[in-house]
DNA sequence: CAAACGGTTGAACAACTATTCAACTATAAG
DNA sequence: CTTATAGTTGAATAGTTGTTCAACCGTTTG
């Protein structure tokens, strides 16, 4: 993708901001990257099927298969959702026998969905 | 929409949850509705577009034409993303004169895309 | 008043995404 | 070995979403 890049016209001309003080705001700004990163980091908890199963794990690690019933949903369509979860590291998983159980990764996704339930209710 | 509902197939065998269990654990998640409203706001951080334009006007208010500007984009692209920032209320905005000041809304915001901020560099 | 500028809006289009369905793998049981 | 169960995967479909474009509103300036 290509990088920020000024346009024919900068900027209005009763606003305090010109070419040069856009330029200054910009460089403040997070690096184009990581602000890509993080917008795709809250794409994958703006789901609501990820969402109800992050918190059904959240109890403790769960089958596929329980995940399936505990929605309503199809064993299938949570396997894609578990997958996109595993890809972006907010589970792990372990294999026994049949059956493979699922986890959440990290304490600090607990935080980010707790501080942000705090934020709602408000 | 409808609540959760047993599958015909609640559960496989060789798991630890059956009906009852699998009602408990879903008793421990939040309600319905507040599960929507959680993915929801992470949908409206899950934008690269939104999420440039809260860290543009982290620094202090700005008007429309100066984010457009800032980001590259057109007046209309940027005015769109900062309607759906104002429906969910991430912004606030005051007119002055001919332009609109948007600025951020929430501080608890500030601290959730600062936890994910971590949390992606780590 | 008329023209110009800043901003908003709705429709249209393209790109993306979640679920379904069917086929498939692997482990366990008869 | 055969069958059944747990889970994954790819293609297809339907729904959603972001940007563009054109028209529009409100304020300011000539």
């Amino acid at each position: 993708m290509k990088d920020f890049e000024i346009l024919d016209a900068p900027s209005c001309e009763s606003c305090e901001l010109h070419s040069s003080e856009i330029e200054r705001t910009r460089e403040n700004m997070p690096p184009e990257a990581e602000l890509y990163e993080l917008s795709d980091f809250f794409k994958v908890l703006g789901d609501s099927t990820r969402m109800k199963i992050l918190f059904a794990i959240d109890g403790g690690p769960l089958c596929v298969c329980d995940i399936a019933a505990l929605l309503g949903m199809t064993k299938s369509a949570v396997s894609h959702q578990l997958k996109i979860l595993r890809q972006n590291a907010l589970v792990t998983y372990k294999k026994a026998g049949k059956n493979v159980f699922y986890e959440l990764a990290d304490e600090h996704v607990r935080d980010i969905i707790e501080k942000a339930l705090e934020h709602i209710r408000e």
